[in-house]
DNA sequence: GATGAATGAGCCTTCATTCAT
DNA sequence: GATGAATGAAGGCTCATTCAT
C-alpha cells in the first residue's frame, strides 16, 4: 500500500472513530470522509461498506483496550485499587457504549468475522484474570462473568444528551466509579 | 367512531414505545404505524410529526414514573429497603434510558412544552424526595442530584444488543442492584 | 333537498369561487370545506371529486357572464363606448383567467358535459352578437372569433403574484383597457 | 466527468424550462428529472431545491431577454415599428409568463438574491429605454413604467389551455400583437 | 489510487377520497 | 345529512453505494 493511501486509511478511521462516538454509528459516511478530508470514494475504496468501517474501528478500539489492561497489569502490584480504578476510567474512556452496542446491532447478525472474534476473545481472557486479582483483592464481590461486566461498562459509558451533559459534566467517570462501588 | 380514534391513537402510543425502546427513537414511523395496524396516515393525524409522537410517549411514560414513585412511597415503611430496590427496578422497567435520551436529543431544541417541563419537574421533586430519605435511611452516601441519579438510571436502562442480552438475559435489573448498591 | 343542505351547498360553492380565485382550483378541498364552515364530507357529498366542483363553480361564473351580458346589452343604445367597457371590465372581475385554464386542463380530457356545453354555447353567441354590434360601432377593427376574444380575456384576467400587484394595484383593469383598445 | 456533469445540468435546466412553461413550475420534480435523462438526486445534486431550479431557469430566461433586447437595439433605426413587435413576440415566446409569476410566488419570500436583483435591474433598464424609444417614435402611447409593461407582457404569455390553443393556434402573437397595439 | 458525479431506494409528509358513526 | 377518521398514493428530499474519469 502506497504511504499516501495508508495515510488516507488511517484518516478515515479517525474520523469515523470519532464522529461514531459523537454521533453514533449511524453518522452519513460522507460526513465521515469530510472530516477525514478525502472523497466519499475513497472511504469506499478502504471500507467497502459500514459494517467494514465499523469492525475496523473495532478493532482499533481493542487496541486500546489491550493497552488499558497492560496498564492495569503493571500498575497493578504498586497499588490495586487505583490500577483497578484506572482501569474502568480507561475504558470508560474508549466509549464502549458506542461501539460494542453497534458491533452487537450489526455484526452478529453475520457471525463476526474470526480475527475480531478472536481478538476480543483475547481481551475477554486478560479482563478475566483481571476481575479474579480484584476478586481475590476484596475489590468485587463475587465473580462477575466478563461478558457481563463489560455489558455494564458500555451500558455506563453510552454517551448521554447534551443537556444531561451541561448539567452533570463529569457523569461518565462518576458512573464509572459508581458502578465499580457497586459491583464489590 | 371517537371510540375507535381512540383506540388507533393508543395503539399508536403503544407501539411507539415499544419500537421507541427496541429500536430507538429514529425508527421508521412507518414501521410505527404498521406495528400498531393502522396506516401512515393515521399516524399522522394523531400526531402530526416525530417530536409530537415523542412527547406523547414522554408523558405516558412520565405517568407510570409517578406510580411507580408513588408504589414506593407506600411501601416505604413497611420495608425502605426492599421499596428503594423496588423503586429502581420499576424505573428500570420504564426505558427510560430510552425516552430520556431522546427528550434532551429532539425536544430542547425547540424548548420543551410547558406541561411536559411541569410534569418532569414535579417526578423530580417527588424522586428528589425519595433520594433524601434513602440517604437518611443509609440507602444512599450522598445527597445526589436527582438529575444525576436518573442520568445514571437512564444511562443503566437503555437496552443492549440482543447479542448480549442473550448472554445476560437480566442484565438489566442486575445492573440496576449494582446502580443502586454503587450509591451507598 | 333540504334547507341546511341547500345552504351546505351554497356555501362550499362560494368558499370555492374565492379559494379557487385567490389560490387556484388546485387549492386543497379541506380548505375550500373549513372556509365554508362545514366538513370535508359534506363538501364530498354535494360535489363527488374535484371536476365537479369545478365545474358548478364555471356555471355559477356562467350565470353571472350572462348578467354581465344582459347589462351591457340594456346599456348599449345609451352609450355603446361605455357598455362596451363595462362588459370588459365586468368579464375581467369574474375572474374568467381562473376558471377557463381549469374547464380546459381538467374538463376537457373527458368531454365538457352537456349542459355546460350548452350554457357556454348561448353565452358565446350573445357575445358573438356583442362583437358584432361593437364592431359596426367601429369599436373593434374585426369581427374577433368570440373563443379567440374570451382567450384574450382569460389571458389578461389571469391573477398576478402578490409582489406585481403591489406595485401596480389596478393592474387588471389597465390590461382590459389596453386589451379592448387593442382590438380596434 | 465534469464535461458530463455539466451536459446533466444543462439537460435538467433545458427540461424544467420546458416543463415549467408547460405544466407551471409546481411540477413533480422527478419529472424535469425524467424528462432530462437524469435520476432523482442527479437533479438535486445540481439544484439543491426547487427553488434554486427556478432560479437557475430565471437566470437562463433573463439571458434571452437580453439577447432579445439587444436584437431589438440593434434593428431600432431600421425600422422602429417592426423591431418594436419582433421585441414583443420575442418576449412573448420566451414565456415571461411562466417564470414571472413563480418569481414572485416563491423567490420573493426569502427575498430574491442579489445577482438576480441585478440582472433583473438591468433588464428593466434597458426595457425602459426602448419604451422611452417607443414613446418618441409613437409607438406607446404614454411611458408605461417598466413593471407595469412586463406584468402584462407576462399575464399575455402565460400558457393557455390545449384545448384554447387548439381552436387559435397563433393566439399568443395576436394577443402580443393586441397588447402593443392598445398601447399606442 | 483518488475523486466527484450518478443513481435508486427509502423515509417523511400531504392530500384526495372513502368509511363508519 | 353531517361529520371526523382512515387510508394509500404521490412527491420532496437524503443517503448508501457504484461508476467513470
Amino acid at each position: 500500500m502506497r504511504a499516501d493511501a495508508r495515510a488516507n486509511r488511517a484518516a478515515v478511521l479517525s474520523a469515523a472513530r470519532t464522529l461514531f462516538a459523537e454521533r453514533g454509528v449511524e453518522v452519513p459516511l460522507r460526513a465521515v470522509a469530510t472530516e477525514a478530508g478525502v472523497g466519499i470514494a475513497t472511504l469506499y475504496r478502504h471500507f467497502p461498506d459500514r459494517d467494514a468501517l465499523i469492525l475496523a474501528v473495532a478493532f482499533d478500539v481493542l487496541e486500546d483496550v489491550h493497552a488499558v489492561i497492560t496498564r492495569c497489569e503493571e500498575d497493578w502490584d504498586a497499588d490495586p485499587e487505583a490500577a483497578w480504578r484506572a482501569f474502568g476510567r480507561g475504558m470508560g474512556r474508549l466509549r464502549l457504549g458506542v461501539i460494542v452496542p453497534a458491533l452487537g446491532h450489526r455484526l452478529d447478525v453475520e457471525r463476526p468475522p474470526e480475527p475480531l472474534r478472536q481478538a476480543r476473545a483475547e481481551a475477554f481472557a486478560r479482563v478475566e484474570r483481571l476481575i479474579e486479582q480484584a476478586w481475590q483483592a476484596g475489590l468485587v464481590r463475587e465473580k462477575v462473568p466478563v461478558i457481563q461486566f463489560n455489558a455494564g461498562l458500555a451500558a455506563v459509558t453510552r454517551p448521554l444528551p447534551e443537556e444531561v451533559r451541561g448539567f452533570v459534566p463529569d457523569l461518565t467517570d462518576w458512573l464509572i466509579d459508581v458502578y465499580l462501588r457497586g459491583l464489590r
